[in-house]
DNA sequence: GTCAATGCAAAATCTTTGCATTTTT
DNA sequence: AAAAATGCAAAGATTTTGCATTGAC
């Protein structure tokens, strides 16, 4: 398979766009950290570790790019920030974003991959004749360790 | 059932705090409108109508009000904006917020009821651990009138 | 060399905050 | 009369945009 650094360029050829470091830099950096989900700001300060010139705008015009490409998901985890992640679809295959518990004790967010959704979409086309193409699921409640302390209280 | 205006003056109430034309005006001009989603800037408008001398900064301390009394949700269906919708639940009934079926044709967001997550929840916490409390999901897709377009060309 | 991409700073959005004044209780 | 809420304008925060310069092809 080849990996998404080759994809993203290989896409920005086909499309006429320009390689250039900062593109594959954000990439990188996406890449490198596949279940954390970061913000723009956040991006930005890991590549300015490695290319300390680089700009905000860039960072914002990339994540944009890449989110055109699908090879990000742009996500809303309820704490106001806009956060970005590694895409975990394969290339043609419909593209089935993981789901998001988020931990309403400790912050954190785990993520859990699943289909038992599929039934739900069968019966939403079945009654409401809606088709749907894509979802995104988001759980609150209390991880494991988080719900092993409040019963302990 | 009392409505959601006596029980957000009786939260008031409750709490200290005071029932102003305002507040009671911006609850209205949300449940006048169960399945619109709207932004701030939106509400202030319809509010404005009414009562031309409201400032945009009591919406935005209201809505926050009313959302951490649980009387509105706040959404985010993709679009970029911070939306919000009175809340369904049946006051101490677990908090169920519907589904959004949003279409990519039209842009239109249907609501839709359902428990069929149940199964998944229960598959989570078996798994993981993880004890779920709140979900909220979004289906992508295209309504019945617009798949029906899409068919046709 | 050409055209796109970058960095910077300015602008545009959206939301929050401080404070004098008004309204509710 | 006391306390809280309002409106306004200013400040924050986040994201976008215009433009001269740089870099990829």
């Amino acid at each position: 398979m080849p990996d998404k650094k080759d994809r993203f360029k290989m896409l920005l050829k086909e499309k006429g766009l320009k390689v250039t470091t900062q593109r594959v830099d954000i990439l990188e950096a996406l890449e490198l950290r596949p279940d954390k989900h970061l913000t723009a700001e956040e991006i930005y300060e890991i590549v300015r570790e490695k290319n300390p010139d680089i700009g905000l705008a860039t960072v914002y015009r990339t994540i944009q790019l890449l989110a055109e490409l699908n090879l990000i998901d742009k996500l809303n985890l309820g704490d106001g920030f806009v956060r970005y992640e590694i895409g975990n679809m394969d290339e043609e295959k419909k593209a089935h974003h993981h789901h998001h518990l988020i931990c309403l004790g400790c912050g954190n967010v785990l993520t859990f991959q699943g289909d038992l959704l599929d039934t739900l979409e069968n019966q939403i086309q079945k009654t409401m004749g809606f088709e749907v193409v894509d979802h995104e699921v988001k759980m609150y409640g209390y991880c494991k360790d988080c719900a092993a302390e409040r019963k302990k209280e």
